[in-house]
RNA sequence: GCCGGAGUGGCGGAAUCGGUAGACGCGACGGAUUCAAAAUCCGUUAUCCGAAAGGGUGUGUGGGUUCGAGUCCCACCUCCGGCACCA
């Protein structure tokens, strides 16, 4: 009610929206066109897919960015910090089925909403760089990428067993299917369709993509070795075994098989095909086996993949009636096709040496096939195949191997590969688990595929000068199969670029995990009209310095990426990147309690009451907490902590807290919580500590600015200081080196606040002591105004808006986001008299205060007076000093003019303390 | 099974190079202010013994290295994430 207390009191709302429209008016945050004397920043976060609204992973990703950002800003850094939309995709789709929505108009309203969300965080994007995926002119450029493809190999159609998601209706890459065997995205299980369609050639790029995660310093260490597991290379060889014989139709006379084990070789009993494998059925053709092959086959065919490729499904096959020849000791063996050999791995067929390998050790277990024993364990010990129960798969030495006997069996990998390279029956090859990146998705909402089909000059690529193929708007969307663009004739009928008659357009469209391969590109130059993007601009930004985002797109986003630049760089687009992502950052998840009423039904966090209550458990009184429905009053179970999800009721809608703490208090809350990379876990209580630390801030700030009116910051040497004044100096500067390490190179944002809290609450404690100096408008007046100046600066990034309200109330008339970043006075942070802690045997027994300049006698001497106790009359052994040490300073006490601990002496002196005649030191003797 | 990551007070988390474990925040408790409450401000808060001074114990478990270990090494346990019949 009353004036005053109004004026003290911090109101978000109006603060806020009055900072955001002045950014947007400004355009505070456009980088300059011309490059300057400044260095570029090119900071990033990975760009939404516009769902609706916002969740609180969002907040917490964007806050990160945000603060880099901005910290780069006023560390003299040029910042490209842009924002868009990842804007194709099912879900708009799917929106359309259910509540008859047009994709588009869903999407773009959905942009509309988000945008404005961000807006109200206060991000200091360049809107003037938004895109988003769907529009024209932005696909059009990568279909023009598309066809550049298409032109060198690097695109291809091919038919085969592909993996389709029915509640989709459509297929996914190998990326796209989970460890259950289900779509990414919806979560239901994935089948095996037959099907044509579109691949990039990312396995031409396998080994460089390896290769380059070596030397990729500023990923973490759970992405790089994600992909190099997913890019799966190995080494062996390939060996053509020779079918035994006449030879049957189609089939040269030779299957060609991939081992990583050449030195067991010898070893092999049996062949196994994959069912899919082009020569299973010719093989069993006129065989007595061909019914039974037929069977198995056309029973695997239908078989699920998850199922059949799960580990723990039994071994089974059939002989297919031929046999092959072993190229190294002309042994028959025959050859089968089995359940567990994958079709698209290698080549489909592989060697079987039941001794050595588990599969096959099974597979000839059940079918009473030969075992032969070609590497012996170390030592004197030898194998005998008939008593073995399990493969011997350890390293060993090579027996029954011909000339390779006695040679260990690594060495024997080379030797075989030599004697089959002499033969001309193999040679040493590499294979990779990578497969080619599948990008048909037979859907709508997608940049289409341009590609023109022509009964008389087959697949036409799309002429460039006639892109965009826009995707057509009127179409109709409903479930009931195929794609939309399938059944719109407008669209698909075409006539032919090359002979002018009647033809047909590709339907497919392209993966969304193109669009979101090179957008970090188009921001570069987001109206280019030229191309994909403006080679200067190119190379004046990219590559990308940070780029935050989830953890979840380890091996898909984050592995297509990396694969486009290098083709983009391949087209010339972008000649001298390797590498979209200088660093990677990846903020771990947004968790939340889940609760569960008594039918163990999930609960909103807002319709329960949560209170703590102190109970007596075995005579000890603890606190439990306690949760209680609001309207049924029931009691209601804390359950684990999870992740935020529709489905367990415990998300937390970021608008809600916005609108009643206040975006400040939001991102503070999401910085302050835990470090950017570990889980965070949501906590009212602590979003309402975030909001209170604002509060004091601004008290503080406005107690000062109220009773002095403008006062200048401190700018002297200290001297004409008094001690508690020098020591409150120290400790702003001391912050400023704190905050400045934790951001820019540890990453550390929770620590850095926690720093500007403590110099918070330094201020007060000084402010409580001096009140009437403060306000007397002299120096002192002067060095507390200088630390509120530090207080808002270093705070300014975190927490931009009231820190800017304040900065303007303190009479500034620039605002923060044009404030360099504060340089810290080594010479004010520097202590005058330190801590040392004196250590016995590694306890810490004494500490005292010395002068910070004091030399190594000095404070031995003063160390072994304090220690006198412990050490007793005799000298000590041994002295450790140990200079230079920095601690924590959380002892920072400046009224008392006492320093932090830079320093530790430790003292050893064992065998004076404890005399040899004591038994328990046996270790110990008389020197 | 293989590959990553993590385990620290009642809770979220600090501890930067092997050198004072528990910064900062939350919660709790006590005090000030208030008619009262909220808000705010100040203080206490790992644990055990002790009136205090002081001391013992303590970073998932068990060993080890070291004057000294949350931190390094060895062997385990639990949880989270990824991969998984890839020959």
């Amino acid at each position: 009610m009353s004036d005053h207390s109004d004026e003290q009191q911090y109101d978000p709302a109006t603060v806020e929206a009055r900072w955001q429209a002045h950014w947007e008016k400004d355009k505070t945050f456009a980088v300059p066109e011309e490059a300057g004397d400044k260095p570029k920043f090119y900071m990033l976060e990975m760009f939404p897919y516009p769902s609706g609204k916002l969740h609180m992973g969002h907040v917490r990703n964007y806050s990160i960015g945000d603060v880099m950002a901005r910290f780069k800003r006023a560390r003299g850094f040029d910042v490209l910090h842009p924002m868009g939309w990842d804007a194709f995709g099912l879900p708009a789709e799917n929106a359309a089925i259910k509540r008859g929505v047009h994709p588009a108009d869903w999407t773009y309203s959905n942009i509309a909403v988000m945008r404005r969300q961000l807006q109200r965080l206060g991000f200091s994007y360049d809107w003037d760089r938004e895109l988003a995926t769907c529009d024209a002119s932005y696909y059009r450029w990568e279909q023009a990428v598309f066809l550049d493809l298409l032109e060198k190999g690097l695109a291809y159609k091919k038919g085969g067993m592909l993996n389709w998601c029915e509640s989709c209706q459509t297929v996914l890459a190998n990326e796209q299917v989970d460890a259950d065997g289900n779509c990414w995205r919806c979560g239901n299980p994935v089948i095996q369709k037959e099907l044509e369609q579109w691949y990039l050639r990312i396995t031409d790029y396998a080994q460089e993509l390896l290769d380059c995660l070596g030397s990729m310093d500023g990923w973490p260490n759970a992405v790089t070795t994600q992909q190099v597991g997913w890019i799966g290379r190995s080494t062996g060889a390939s060996i053509r075994f020779a079918l035994s014989g006449d030879v049957p139709d189609g089939s040269d006379g030779v299957i060609e098989v991939f081992t990583t084990r050449p030195d067991t070789l010898y070893g092999c009993t049996f062949m196994s095909l994959a069912p899919e494998h082009p020569l299973t059925k010719r093989l069993a053709a006129g065989t007595e086996q061909e019914a039974a092959v037929n069977a198995f086959v056309d029973r695997m065919g239908r078989t699920d993949k998850a199922d059949r490729t799960d580990a723990a499904t039994e071994k089974e096959g059939v002989f297919v009636g031929r046999y092959a020849i072993n190229p190294v000791n002309g042994r028959e063996v025959p050859i089968y096709t089995a359940n567990f050999v994958l079709a698209d791995y290698g080549t489909g067929a592989v060697m079987a040496v039941p001794a050595h390998d588990q599969r096959d050790f099974e597979f000839a277990t059940k079918y009473g096939i030969d075992k032969v024993v070609v590497i012996d364990p170390p030592g004197d010990a030898t194998l005998d195949a008939s008593t073995m129960t399990e493969a011997f798969v350890e390293a060993g030495t090579m027996v029954n191997s011909g000339t390779h006997d006695g040679t260990a069996n690594e060495a024997g990998k080379a030797s075989v590969i030599a004697e089959l390279e002499e033969k001309d029956a193999g040679k040493g090859t590499v294979n990779f688990r990578l497969r080619d990146w599948g990008i048909s998705r037979q859907r709508y909402w997608g940049a289409p595929v341009p590609v023109i089909y022509c009964d008389v000059d087959g697949m036409v690529p799309v002429p460039k000068d006639q892109l965009p193929v826009v995707l057509p708007k009127d179409v109709q969307i409903g479930g009931e199969g195929g794609s939309p663009l399938a059944r719109h004739e407008a669209f698909w009928k075409t006539t032919c670029p090359t002979c002018g008659g009647p033809a047909r357009r590709e339907t497919d469209t392209m993966d969304t995990f193109m669009e979101s391969s090179w957008y970090f590109m188009r921001y570069c130059s987001p109206h280019y009209e030229g191309g994909l993007v403006d080679p200067a601009m190119a190379a004046r930004f990219l590559p990308v310095d940070m780029y935050v985002g989830g953890i979840e797109h380890a091996v898909m986003h984050l592995l297509y990426a990396r694969f486009y630049t290098k083709i983009l760089r391949d087209l010339g687009h972008i000649p001298a990147v390797d590498e979209p992502f200088t660093r990677l950052v990846c903020q771990g998840m947004v968790n939340h309690e889940s609760y569960k009423d008594e039918h163990g039904e999930w609960v909103l966090p807002t319709d329960i009451d949560i209170r703590s209550e102190a109970v007596t458990v075995d005579g000890k009184e603890t606190v439990v907490r306690r949760a209680t429905h609001k309207e049924t009053g029931r009691e209601v179970s804390i359950g684990r902590i999870e992740k935020m999800s529709k489905s367990k009721l415990n998300t937390v809608d970021p608008e809600t807290l916005i609108a009643h703490y206040g975006a400040d208090t939001m991102r503070l809350f999401c910085l302050f919580a835990s470090p950017p990379t570990k889980d965070l876990e949501w906590s009212d209580a602590g979003v309402e500590g975030a909001s209170r630390f604002i509060g004091r801030v601004w008290r503080l700030v406005r107690r000062h600015t109220d009773a002095l009116g403008p006062v200048a910051a401190y700018s002297g040497d200290g001297s004409d200081l008094d001690s508690d004044a020098v020591a409150l100096r120290r400790a702003v500067h001391q912050t400023i080196v704190r905050v400045t390490v934790d951001v820019e190179e540890r990453l550390q944002l929770n620590t850095a606040i926690a720093a500007v809290m403590e110099l918070v609450n330094t201020l007060y404690k000084y402010e409580a002591a001096h009140t009437a100096e403060i306000g007397a408008g002299g120096v002192v007046s002067s060095v507390m105004v200088e630390a509120l100046e530090t207080v808002l600066r270093l705070l300014s990034p975190f927490a931009p808006h009231f820190t800017n309200e304040l900065w303007e109330k303190m009479g500034r008339a620039d605002v923060l986001e044009d404030v360099s970043w504060p340089e810290a006075d080594a010479s004010a942070a520097a202590d005058d008299s330190i801590e040392i802690v004196v250590q016995i045997k590694g306890k810490k027994r004494a500490s005292i205060a010395v002068a910070a300049n004091a030399d190594q006698p000095a404070i031995e001497a003063a160390a072994l007076a304090a220690a006198a106790k412990w050490v007793g009359e005799a000298p000590p052994r041994r002295v450790i000093y140990v200079p230079g040490r920095l601690k924590h300073h959380s002892r920072l006490a400046p009224q008392k003019g006492v320093g932090h601990g830079y320093d530790r002496c430790a003292w050893e002196q064992r065998e004076t303390r404890r005399p040899a005649t004591n038994m328990t030191s046996p270790s110990c003797s008389t020197g």
